[in-house]
DNA sequence: TTTATTATCTACCCTAAGGGGAGTGTCAAT
DNA sequence: ATTGACACTCCCCTTAGGGTAGATAATAAA
């Protein structure tokens, strides 16, 4: 019988961890001297702590270990864990990517985010434009012919729009485009209108500031960030106008946010 | 200007978050309705938003995201952190391995524990034994001419003594042991007893119940482990008694514990 | 035997990054 | 004026124990 400072020595554990796994239920002192509280263990609850701390060397729960005590299944509870370190360990080496990167002396001139994106109801308009200037007159005139078949239609609360670009080559003339528009439910098609569903994605995004003319900047930089952190594209990229022409004058203030869909490799 | 939720939408961060990173100095809203206790942000508030939560992602702590926010050296803080996850993912591996060793179906007959020993001074004596049963005359002897020349030595509390087989192969007679004893100075050394100071080393251990004719299972057990771990053992086992033929008259009471030192690979 | 020191007890508060909910106040539309 | 949606503050909760205070118990020294 030991009192509960030679039992901690002798089990290299602290004398809070064996009153907290007392009150966990995990290791019941053999003998409590019911005048003083003293606990007193027995050698033999070396071998049951034991058990205990190798479970908890491979990040076990108190929870899940109190479980096992009990008769859960042992494999069970250790494939879940198994799972969880799985996901913890790429996280972690996504995180080690970032900071690399990071550390490499890039600037961080864009902070990347990654974002889940929800599902969105949107209609669009593919169309070519002749060059960049053309952006707002093709997203204003999509607008109004989709008012033309749906008057009453309703955009979602907070906005949500962009423009992507078909063209599979950079162009600087003639640009194949598409805007689309976050509506609250789908409606009448017309020849130039149509209606979508987008499904929920993880998307890389870096917000821009100032002028387009150098957004080209964003998407280079971006673009290398997903190769070297091992994402992929899969589908074109988003931009979306958050703040420009039509409520800053000045360009310094315009903001946009460029997404690119991705996943994991 | 948007009300929180709004901005909340806007970024994909949840209401809680924005008032704890305002709690937290992080991002502050651009404007507080005195009366209300409305918060209201603005766009350019994404970016600093952004930033915040790419720091966030890269698993960085709110106390290190505000300094760096306040101008700490941002290279500084992500080589600290990087660190801290090369820490966490060889922990992670290690976890993963030893689960894996127990899905792989193995009974779970030991409970194997890595321990961190502590820096002992010892006496010790070495000699060669018939066979395992002269073992603990081999002790009490120790014991006693160590008494000779140190007649008020002092083992520490509590107890600590082991005994290492010093045979390149393993042989059931004229077997080479050590016995060390933890006391606590070193003293006058004679013919057969010396003093050394044991270094802090890392141990794997395990707990074995019961009479020394299987203790074989536990040696065999736990180099295999020691092995699928990418653990190496660095110096000799240790065979520690804890209860035995002097306090224990069944032996299926008697408790050993082995110590392999080890480093990991 | 008395005193001094050490060991142990319970009880309370603390961690990081928010989540959940109660109770109350505000805004815009009907 | 009322209703429903939105926002506010305040308080408690999460893990696995750590730290400390004040009280009592056991042991060692005088």
């Amino acid at each position: 019988m030991y009192r509960i400072g030679e039992f901690s020595t002798l089990s290299k554990t602290t004398i809070k961890t064996l009153r907290y796994y007392e009150k966990e239920k995990l290791l019941i002192p053999s003998f409590v001297d019911e005048e003083t509280s003293y606990r007193f263990y027995e050698t033999m609850q070396l071998l049951e702590l034991s058990k205990i701390v190798s479970l908890i060397q491979i990040g076990l729960s108190i929870d899940n270990i109190r479980n096992i005590l009990n008769g859960a299944d042992l494999k069970e509870v250790l494939s879940l864990r198994k799972k969880e370190l799985e996901i913890e360990m790429s996280i972690s080496e996504d995180q080690l990517s970032r900071i690399n990167y990071l550390l490499e002396g890039r600037q961080m001139k864009y902070e990347v985010i990654v974002k889940e994106l929800p599902e969105y109801v949107v209609y669009y308009k593919k169309g070519v434009i002749k060059d960049y200037s053309a952006i707002t007159d093709f997203i204003l005139g999509s607008a109004e012919e989709c008012k033309k078949t749906n008057p009453n239609i309703k955009c979602i609360e907070p906005d949500y729009c962009y423009v992507s670009y078909l063209d599979e080559e950079y162009k600087e003339r003639d640009i194949t485009i598409m805007y689309a528009q976050a509506v609250t439910e789908m409606c009448v098609e017309n020849e130039t209108i149509k209606f979508k569903k987008l499904e929920p994605i993880s998307a890389v995004c870096v917000y821009h500031k100032g002028a387009y003319d150098k957004l080209g900047d964003a998407y280079s930089f971006i673009t290398k960030w997903i190769e070297d952190n091992n994402y992929e594209i899969i589908e074109t990229p988003r931009e979306r106008y958050i703040d420009g022409i039509w409520n800053k004058d000045n360009d310094e203030d315009w903001l946009t946010e460029i997404q690119f869909p991705v996943r994991k490799i």
